[in-house]
DNA sequence: TTCTTATTAGTAATGATTATTATATCAAAT
DNA sequence: ATTTGATATAATAATCATTACTAATAAGAA
C-alpha cells in the first residue's frame, strides 16, 4: 500500500466536497478552488479525488448527468435527481439487507453493496409545470 | 416530433442488443456488425442506440464501467456487476413501490422511477479467490 | 417516378478523465 | 542540518466515449 501524505491541496479538495451541499464535479471543486490557489491543476483535482475515495473519505456517485459527482457524505444514502433541472438531493433510508439476500438468491453474486437511485420532478419544477 | 422510418440499420441495432446475452456497450455493438456490415460507422450505431432509448425500445443502464451500456430486456428489473470481472447480470425483483413514497416523504420530489443496482462477486471470481 | 426528408458514412470536434513529466515538497535517516 | 527517497504538484499531452457536422444515400409519401 502506498503510504500517503496529508497534503494540503489533498485537504481543500476533500474540504470543499464535504462543505458542499450539492454534490460538486471534479470541474465544479477546480472552479471553486481556483480563486484561491491560482496555481491549482485540475489534474490535482481528479488525482486527489480519486485517493479520496480509494480512502473511503468521499463517494462517487451515480448521477444522469456525463461528469461524476462526489459525496462527502458516507453514511450510508440513496439520492433522487430532478429529471427536469437535473438537481440532486440526499434521501436516507434504513438498509435493506433483505435486497441483498433475493439479489443472491437469484444470481449467486456474493452481494457486498446495493445502490438505489431515483428519479423524478423536483418541488420547483412541479410548481413550474403546473403553472404552465 | 420528428418521423422515424424503419431503417435497415437501426433494426439490427436493435437486434443486437436483444439478442445478446450480456448487455452490449456502443463499441460492442458496432463490432458485431461490422463484420456482416463493412461500412457501418461508430456514429450510426450510437445515433440509433439513442433513437431506441427515446422510443422505449430499450434502456440505457448503470454500469461500473466507463462505457454506456443497453438492455434490450424492458421488463423492469435490476443489475448485478462483478467487482471483480465486470461481468452484468440480470435481477428480477418485485417493484416495490414504497420505496417510492418513502422518497417523496423524505424529498418532496414527485418519483417517476427507482433503479436498484447490486455490487458483488460473481461465482466465478469467488471460486477463482477462495483457491487463491 | 419524383420529391421531401430521415438516415447514413466518414470524419472532425467535444468533454471528461487519465497519463506523462519535470519540478517541488515532505519525512525519515544519516 | 543535510541528504535521500518517495509522494505531490502544475502543466500539458493523450485517451476514451460520445456528439456534431456534412455531403451523399435511401425510405416512403405523393
Amino acid at each position: 500500500m502506498v503510504v500517503r501524505r496529508q497534503s494540503k491541496m489533498r485537504q481543500v479538495v476533500y474540504d470543499t466536497v464535504v462543505e458542499h451541499p450539492v454534490h460538486p464535479t471534479a470541474e465544479y471543486v477546480y472552479e471553486k478552488l481556483k480563486p484561491q490557489y491560482p496555481s491549482l491543476s485540475l489534474g490535482t483535482v481528479y488525482r486527489n479525488l480519486g485517493v479520496l475515495v480509494e480512502q473511503g473519505l468521499i463517494r462517487k456517485i451515480e448521477s444522469l448527468d456525463a461528469a461524476d459527482r462526489f459525496d462527502g457524505n458516507m453514511e450510508p444514502h440513496s439520492h433522487v435527481q430532478c429529471s427536469v433541472c437535473g438537481s440532486l438531493q440526499d434521501i436516507f433510508l434504513s438498509y435493506d439487507k433483505g435486497l441483498d439476500a433475493a439479489a443472491n438468491r437469484e444470481s449467486g453474486y456474493a452481494i457486498t453493496e446495493h445502490n438505489i437511485s431515483f428519479v423524478g420532478i423536483c418541488p420547483d419544477c412541479q410548481r413550474t409545470q403546473a403553472s404552465d
